[in-house]
Order: C-alpha cells, then structure tokens, then sequence
DNA sequence: GCCGTTTTCGGCCCGACTGTTTTCAGTCG
C-alpha cells in the first residue's frame, strides 16, 4: 500500500471520528498524520520494514498500529468498524461549506439524513431551520453550498488528479502485456481543475488490466466497460477512464485522447491551409480509426513541419502559427528554477527545520531560498512576532556561514491586515532580504477595500513579492474581490513582483492572470509555499501553471541566479541599486 | 492520539466571523 492510499485511510478515520463526536485533538491527530504521509519522501512501507514507522512526525504507537496492519492486509479493521458506525453519507456532507461535524451530526440525529440528495430535499423543505442552533441562513448557506459542490460536481483539482494517476500508472505498468501506459487529456495538459483521469495503456498481448482494475481497492464503481475501454469512479469521486490501444497505436492515439479538441481543430485548420489532412497525416478523426501512423508526437509534429507543442500549450489559443512563427516562449522546466522564495519551517506552521529545508532544496539543485514565516496576526499558523523573526535571522545568519554552496534568505510572508496597513514594523521589514505580503484575512470585504489593501502593500518600499494574489483556494473558495487588470497595472507600476503560488491547493495567480501579468512586463516568481519538504514538489505545478501562460525562463524571478533576484527586487533597486544593508534601515526608495 | 532542552501528564492552533443567540457555538483559515 503506498502512502497515498494510507494518507487517504487515516484522513477517512479522522473524518469518522470526528463525526462521531471524538475529542477535536484525536481527530487532529489522525489529519496531521494523513497529511505526513501524504508528503512523506519515503515509502512507509520501508519505514515499516525497517521498524521506523514512529519516525514519521505525528505517528506514535497507535497511529503505527493501524499503519501496520494497512501495509501487512490492505485492510484495516478500525476503518471497517468506522465505516459500519457512521453512515458513508455523513462525509460527504462534510464538503458543503458552512457545514462542519458538529452541524452534521445534528441533521443526522434528528432528521435521519445520510446523503446530499436528502439534506437538499430537508433543506428545500425547510425543516433545517427548524433544528437547534440553526436558522434560516444556515438552511440557504448549506443550499448555496449545495449548488457550489454541483458546479464542482466531477471537477477535481489538478493537485488530486495527478497523484492518483501516478498511482494508478505505476501499478498498470507493472502488469503483464501492458507496454506502456501514460496520462492523456486534460491532466496531461495540465489543466487546474480536470474532468476525469484519462489514462492510455498501450498493450501487446493478453492482459488483465480491465479485470485488475475493475477489483482495484480505490475503485468503488465501474461505470462503463467496453472492450477497449474501461470507465470508472474511485472512492473519492474520481473518474477515471482507461482506454487500451494496440502497441503500435499508442502515439496517434495518446495524441488523440490528449487533445485538447480546440487544438485539434487549429491543426486541422493549419494543415488545411497546406492542403493536407490531419487523418492522411495519421491523427485519426475517432479513437477507433487511430492507424499505427507515427511512433511519436514529435513525429507527427514534424510532418506538419512543426516544432513539437508541449501539452500545455495544446489549446487552440494560437499556439499552432505561434509554434509555426517561433513566437512561443522558450519551454521552461524545473532545471530552470535556480531557488524557492516562499517556504515555512517549525518556526511557524512548517512541518520542517530551516535546516531540513535547506537540504530538500539543495537536494533538488537549487542555489538559495527564502524563509518567509507567517507575521503575528496569524495566530492560526503561530505568525512570528519581531522578536522570534530576529531570532530566526541569527539562525539563519549562522547557516549561511556553514554552507558554501548555498544561501538562505531571511524573509517574512507579512500580514496584509484589514485596514491595509502591515503586520510588521517598517524597520524589520526593511531588515530582512526579501518580503512576501499576503492576505489572510478580511476574504469578504469590497473590491474597493480590497484593492486598497493590495495597494499599500505593493506601494510599500519593503514589500517585494505579493503571495497569492487573489486568495482562491481551487475547488473549495473564491478569490476575493481583485481587479486583476488594476493589481497588474500597480504591480508594473510599483515594481512589486507577484507570485504564482504553485500549491496545488491554490495555483494562484493561475495561468490566465500570468499571462496578463507578461503582457503588463510584471516580474513573476514561482513559490511553493512549501510547509515541508515534500512539497518543495509542488514546484511542478507551478511549472505548470507558468507553461500555459506562456511564460518563458525570462519572465520568471527564481530562475535567476541569486545576483539576479536580489537586483530585481524593489529594495535594492529604489536606492540607487545599492543592497540594503541588515538592520540599517534605509532611506526609503 | 501525539509529544517532551523544565513535563510520561497536560498541553496541543488561536481568533475572527457568522448566525443564533440574550452570552454563545460552530466553522474556518
């Protein structure tokens, strides 16, 4: 079992648990070892083996139990039990916003509800409003928040999409007469919301792929089987669909199911214009008509005397003529990111030290990053005062003289707080290498308030970076009131950087934003606002994000040496070029 | 249920916001 599956397990217990009534730092106990091992770097069944289950943080004796018995049957008895005790519907209500355990336990207790359709039904019906502690607003906040999960309703966040598909890739290529087997439509695009898994598993022989995964722990239902194509939806609501090609199709085919439409219809157009036909070039009008007709994508590309289009780009926005022109960007990759600039540590929320995270970082070749805690005001993720921020300087300054090969930024993530002003004094801010300013709060006020915000922040002399921009968390909330055009006008303005948090659970400012932002000439940098290791990863979604927005190395901060991100960063630029100095608080640019 | 540079027990993530309430409970970040 890897850890996904039993980050997945041990985050359903919580959740049971937690509808159960059991105490709130039980629950937690269980969602902050799901969350462990969902970022673990090591497989826990090799921790297992090796006896070091407890190593993993928040893993106790009881916790490595239950790991164990997962890892040794694939089943686990409690999760059984839970299941039985708690009617499967009552988690799913947990999705509706507004609506937490306690709420759900008393529509359940007194109303016998256990599915969504039914609470929908209560709720139309006016009988939520009737039960203790809930009025009307709760009865249409719970309807509002219906009609959100419908919108969602089939729309994963590319961040749930992807890992489950790795899963489901690595254990379909170890089967017998599978060749190949590789994402396809919009997850290989890298879309941030995403319909379903399209995988395509190139076969040579007999294979048992239909039957292994029609019986797949994860898999809850098989909606549709056909002879080449198996449909199904997981435990968590994913579908995912399958589609079996004979070796020798799989490139016209994984070209076919990749897509996107638009960007089959531009390649029509464009071979149109050179009368020739898609279908005579080997991309098949239907996936049954696919031919053995090319042995790659690149092949295809090339008798349409194309470069190769990256998946990212295949959306049908221009990007054949561009290709065509040599207008596109130059193809950033993760070999291009040079550091990351917005990480946590113990010191506030992090799972991790600096120390720990330093050496993630240089383990992925990077040459600095930046540590950027929380400011005080966000007392959720224990914010850092000035004084705790002074000490973390001296750690920081201490490390740096360790390593040679490496610099670390002290840095801050600062509070926009509501009223526009910065959670920090001037003179620390102006202390430290580099500032990212954030909202945290306030998600509900006016555009106008809003804006005010951002605009102080970005016109203030130590603020560099904007972390995520608009505030939306993918799948889950809105931005908050942003006028995109006008936070970019003010960022090419002030020369205040923005980011693109490449957290999966955000992906923001997302790839039409930095597309704008490219146009406005705003510098952009990719964060992972990695809270451990593990999700220094997440770099790759940014990546993402960047390559379908167009953006090339040239647009981006962290692909700079470290030279060339501190010379672009506005503190070292208002005055004259000159660095600023720790702790001697400089003129204001 | 986890964890320990004062602890093997008693903390642990706190405060704003909202709605349902006459003083608070639940949710969320």
């Amino acid at each position: 079992m890897t850890n996904l599956e039993l980050s997945w397990a041990l985050a359903e217990m919580g959740d049971l648990l937690e509808l159960k009534g059991e105490e709130p730092f039980k629950v937690r106990a269980y969602q902050r070892a799901a969350r462990a091992l969902e970022h673990l770097e090591e497989e826990a069944a090799s921790l297992y083996a090796r006896g070091e289950l407890e190593r993993i943080p928040g893993v106790g004796k009881n916790l490595a139990k239950k790991i164990a018995e997962l890892l040794e049957t694939g089943r686990s008895t409690f999760l059984e039990q839970l299941r039985q005790e708690v009617p499967p519907g009552l988690r799913d209500m947990l999705a509706v916003p507004g609506l937490g355990a306690k709420s759900v336990r008393v529509i359940h207790q007194h109303l016998g509800i256990t599915t969504l359709e039914e609470l929908e039904r209560a709720a139309r019906e006016r009988r939520i409003r009737q039960l203790p502690g809930m009025g009307s607003k709760t009865e249409l906040a719970i309807l509002r928040g219906l009609d959100m999960l419908k919108e969602n309703r089939d729309r994963i966040p590319l961040g749930i999409a992807r890992p489950l598909a790795q899963l489901f890739c690595r254990q379909l290529s170890a089967l017998p007469g599978v060749a190949k087997v590789e994402v396809a439509g919009s997850l290989r695009r890298g879309c941030s919301m995403v319909g379903d898994v399209d995988l395509v598993v190139g076969v040579k022989g007999p294979t048992e792929v239909k039957e292994v995964m029609a019986r797949h722990p994860q898999v809850k239902e098989v909606l549709l089987e056909e002879e080449n194509r198996l449909s199904l939806r997981t435990w968590a609501g994913v579908k995912v669909e399958i589609f079996l090609v004979p070796e020798d199709k799989f490139a016209p085919a994984w070209l076919y199911l990749t897509g996107s439409p638009a960007h089959r219809e531009e390649l029509g157009r464009f071979a149109a214009e050179r009368h020739l036909s898609l279908e005579k070039l080997g991309l098949p009008r239907r996936l049954e008509e696919a031919e053995a007709s090319f042995r790659s994508e690149e092949e295809f590309y090339s008798r349409l005397e194309l470069p190769f289009i990256v998946p990212e780009w295949r959306e049908g926005r221009g990007e054949v003529w561009a290709a065509r022109e040599g207008r596109l960007p130059a193809l950033i990759t993760l070999k291009d990111i040079k550091g990351d600039l917005h990480i946590h540590t113990r010191y506030s929320d992090g799972l991790h030290t600096i120390r720990e995270m330093v050496e993630a970082a240089r383990a992925r070749g990077y040459r600095y990053m930046a540590i950027t805690e929380h400011s005080r005001s966000l007392a959720v993720a224990r914010g850092l005062s000035a004084e705790q921020l002074l000490a973390q300087r001296e750690e920081i300054a201490r490390l740096n003289r360790e390593l040679d090969d490496f610099v670390v930024l002290s840095g801050i993530e600062v509070d926009i707080l509501p009223d526009g002003r910065l959670d920090l004094e001037d003179d620390i801010l102006a202390s430290l290498d580099i500032v990212i300013a954030s909202i945290h709060s306030g998600f509900n006020q006016k555009e106008e308030q809003i804006m005010a915000r951002l605009e102080a922040a970005m016109r203030h002399p130590w603020v560099d970076i904007i972390g995520h921009p608009t505030g939306r968390m993918l799948g889950r909330r809105p931005s908050y009131a942003v006028n995109l055009e006008r936070l970019l006008e003010l960022a090419a303005e002030t020369g205040t950087i923005l980011e693109i948090n490449a957290s999966p659970d955000r992906l923001d400012l997302d790839e039409d934003a930095a597309r704008r932002a490219k146009e406005y000439g705003v510098l952009l940098a990719i964060n992972t606002d990695a809270h451990d290791m593990g999700r220094l990863e997440d770099m790759w979604y940014g990546i993402t994000v960047a390559r379908r927005g167009w953006l090339g190395p040239e647009d981006l901060l962290n692909t700079r040496e470290l030279d060339g991100v501190l010379k672009a960063l506005k503190r070292n630029r208002g005055n004259g070029g000159k660095h600023s100095a720790p702790g001697q608080g400089n003129a204001r640019p």
